[in-house]
DNA sequence: CTCCTTGCAAAGCCTTTGCATTTAC
DNA sequence: GTAAATGCAAAGGCTTTGCAAGGAG
């Protein structure tokens, strides 16, 4: 997924303060350290990923408030879940990128990233039409590899690794 | 979601019979009366759902095979996996239903069931255009009740259900 | 008769929660 | 100063797994 300008890095993060006032939350440095690491990455982190980046970076974070914000950014659609047939759930930027979906292959695992120019237009209209305004939305594509031949190749290395 | 004929349903059923040839795996009838069960039902349901309902109708099944065998249809494309923004995992039907989605009101929980006709269409155009065919896919939309008011009811309803 | 499937119970593991402490406003 | 946020550790709860018994082909 692209990059995220610096620019609107700065953007969600006013958004996010605002939000945060209006509803007389509190806008905390770890709140924004996971914000801003979820911006700054350009692919999907499940959250003890994100635990272990902030430690790493020197922020002094729990587990558990790495869970609390990414509620808490999920609820105010500055973060999208998704399922991507591991077993746990992972997160990404969506301010900005309302446009982007997975592909996952079932047999060997690969996940590709896509994007459509109508697809939000699309989804806008499906959920004005029954009742709802649109925050964020979470697509993910089950499929198989069209090319057999790496697709084996990927589900050898895997069953390797496990042994 | 729509009812599934008797004919679709043993379609299916016919359908997995022949995958489980193909891959040398046995067609019992445990995994019978789970894919059974879920095309009966014209809605989500989750593991335990549908573990207590096989018991109701006498069949004796553990919840591991329940979950051995989700996972078995949803690798062959029987059934959808989807997040309802609860805290496990919900299953349905999706074979003859590629264009079902789902909107969650992110404020009050509500969940409504929508159709697109071209959204199949779109779908395997993507995947295609990646390098992949399309088995099945999942499509949240997260948003919020334009209804504010019968929203902020279910809200109060759910608090007081919990206490 | 062989190998796959099933079930039980236990383990696994991501995620949530209670409560005392700290901190934003 | 007050209500919210944080962290720790423990609990919680869905899901997976090991292994022995049962069943499909």
């Amino acid at each position: 997924m692209k990059k995220t300008s610096a620019e609107t890095i700065a953007k969600v993060e006013c958004l996010f303060k605002s939000y945060m006032k209006e509803e007389k939350l509190r806008c905390t440095q770890k709140r924004l350290s996971v914000l801003r690491e979820i911006y700054r990455s350009n692919t999907h982190l499940d959250a003890d990923e994100l635990f272990v980046r902030l430690r790493e970076q020197g922020v002094g974070i729990s587990r558990a408030t790495v869970y609390h914000t990414l509620d808490l950014l999920f609820r105010y659609n500055l973060v999208t879940k998704i399922d991507l047939g591991h077993k746990h759930t992972h997160y990404e930027k969506s301010w900005g990128v309302a446009d982007h979906l997975h592909i996952i292959c079932l047999k060997c695992g690969k996940v590709s990233e896509a994007t459509s120019e109508d697809l939000a237009g699309m989804m806008e209209k499906l959920c004005t039409g029954h009742g709802y305004s649109l925050g964020s939305f979470s697509l993910q594509l089950f499929g198989e590899c069209l090319d057999k031949e790496a697709c084996a190749q990927r589900v050898k290395e895997a069953h390797k690794e496990k042994a």
